[in-house]
DNA sequence: CAACCGCGTTGCTGAAAACGCAACACCTGT
DNA sequence: ACAGGTGTTGCGTTTTCAGCAACGCGGTTG
């Protein structure tokens, strides 16, 4: 789209804070893109950004206009996936925000079984925690979030909740693997293997922790999910996991090599809700409300209805 | 705004029905705007308007795009206003559709009240009916709706609903005119004047008459009102309205020489509902969001707990 | 304190896009 | 067959736009 170019140059100089690296990042000259810009400021009659030493920052005025400019681009890419919807063609483009539990498993699943409905449409998964979710679905940069409740009153739409309980992961030979269902005493009974605050099952535990007389101090911490796996899988360690993050029988993966998951009792740790976002009052592109059915679908049937897997 | 002129073109195409007669309506040669329109089909990929040998039609991609174009017109006219409204200006545009009956009084008061308090802002009234009133918000040419309820489920958002009686009107001097509130039947011992069909007041007594004994065609039926009012005026005739048509004694106005009206008894007709209607999902500009928050308040204070005034 | 670097801004020039004019092709009623 | 309406297209002119280089300004560094 031809009339959008001032747009996306203006969207690029906000985030990136300055004209010079935007007009790199749209490969033109700072020249250029600073005429653009001031040409919207003469039609609009008023300044966008102020100017500092070391760059441009929207004003007051700026952040309105910001809004509609994004809610703009948002809508044009709408049209364009309603008209390509039309011609027959089913091809779009989707972007996820979400928690790294949805990494390994639930949503590589998902979005496969997409695409081998809709070859067409290509997908965007960005790992972000809660608010800077909420940030992206307000800036339309993601079109869908997918995070662990905070106990914060959320100021996206809520479109689908379900709870999640929280899970144990070790080797495939450690001596609890015989029982379906943990207890966190158990647990605590060997050594503990845990991702950094932050993650959505390091909170969950540290909740349910909470005044309990054998917690203890974890022996490895780190913030990559691929060396807590390995840790645990050649170790007699346990690491935590939400629900959904974990290896499921199931759902056989390549990568869950030694390793297995057992629900935790939820008389120990009351479960948190995985939350399906979207921005208050928007028209989602056809290809993102189909994939916002599919999960919905794929969340309720599989996650809800089931007490113990 | 300069990157809008394809999308004012656009609107105006699909408006009028030809290339032509928008160009004129535009100031532009037709050359101009059949090339603007080409140019933005080419970067849709897909034919907007079906051209017949007598102008042309939206197809069924068009209707998504003119959907899509009005609402990018509509709100980049509200960004505009946010930005007035932060330089303290407080100009803008209020386009409203209504009912006939607001024209004498209501409109003509709550818009003077309004510009006194802000004189940049600028109105344009036009009557209309219910059906059309609803077309016209969904295609952004009006921004306020204020209709009569015709018991058909809207597909617009009400704002709000105000109960609305019906009133006789007839000359100051005339027998009944000492009665406060007056049956049905005894106004029937009169010559009776009255809209045509498809004017709220008309279908609010039309409903109540049904089955009636007394009932009795009209000595003289009209679509103006003025001409109603006259007659009644220099006549022992008697015309109904819509209460919040009625000249009323507690705003005297300069029209209004002659005539007086009185409430109808609520046993002998229903009353209608005055709907207030807004565009789902639409943010309005400023003014036209002020203009909503002062009838809103003017509505419910003078017509709604007054039992009989 | 001077040099420097990165920032936004501006004059200028060639290229590209838009416009208006006129002519064309087409359909439809008279 | 014709007149009158439509959308469309070629062409010369006008306007707009991108890139280049230079400038002014503030903060940072040697």
């Amino acid at each position: 789209m031809k009339h959008l170019v001032t747009f996306r140059l203006i969207d690029a100089i906000a985030r990136t804070g300055s004209i010079r690296s935007a007009a790199e990042q749209m490969n033109q000259t700072p020249s250029a893109v600073q005429r653009r810009l001031q040409n919207y400021e003469d039609e609009l009659g008023y300044e966008i950004f102020e100017r500092t030493s070391k760059g441009v920052r929207l004003n007051a005025a700026g952040e309105m206009a910001i809004q509609h400019i994004r809610q703009t681009l948002a809508d044009t890419e709408r049209l364009n996936s309603l008209i390509a919807d039309l011609a027959g063609l089913r091809r779009g483009h989707v972007n996820i925000g979400c928690s790294q539990a949805l990494m390994p498993y639930f949503l590589p699943a998902q979005i496969a079984r997409y695409q081998a409905r809709y070859p067409e449409v290509t997908f965007n998964v960005q790992v972000m925690e809660h608010s800077r979710a909420a940030e992206a679905l307000e800036a339309f940069q993601v079109d869908i979030a997918l995070v662990f409740d905070e106990k914060t009153v959320p100021d996206y739409e809520v479109h689908l909740a379900v709870p999640q309980r929280l899970a144990a992961i070790m080797a495939r030979n450690h001596p609890l693997a015989s029982q379906k269902v943990l207890r966190l005493r158990q647990c605590y009974e060997y050594p503990i293997a845990l991702a950094l605050r932050g993650f959505s099952g390091r909170l969950l535990l540290e909740r349910a922790l909470h005044g309990k007389t054998f917690r203890k101090p974890p022996i490895v911490q780190s913030d990559s999910f691929e060396f807590l796996m390995a840790h645990v899988a050649t170790t007699d360690a346990i690491t935590f996991q939400i629900q959904i993050g974990a290896p499921d029988a199931s759902q056989p993966s390549s990568q869950d090599r030694g390793i297995i998951s057992r629900e935790i009792d939820t008389r120990d740790v009351t479960g948190g809700m995985l939350l399906l976002g979207l921005k208050r009052n928007r028209a989602l592109p056809v290809a993102a409300s189909r994939f916002v059915e599919q999960i919905t679908l794929a969340l309720s049937d599989e996650y809800r209805p089931a007490p113990d897997r």
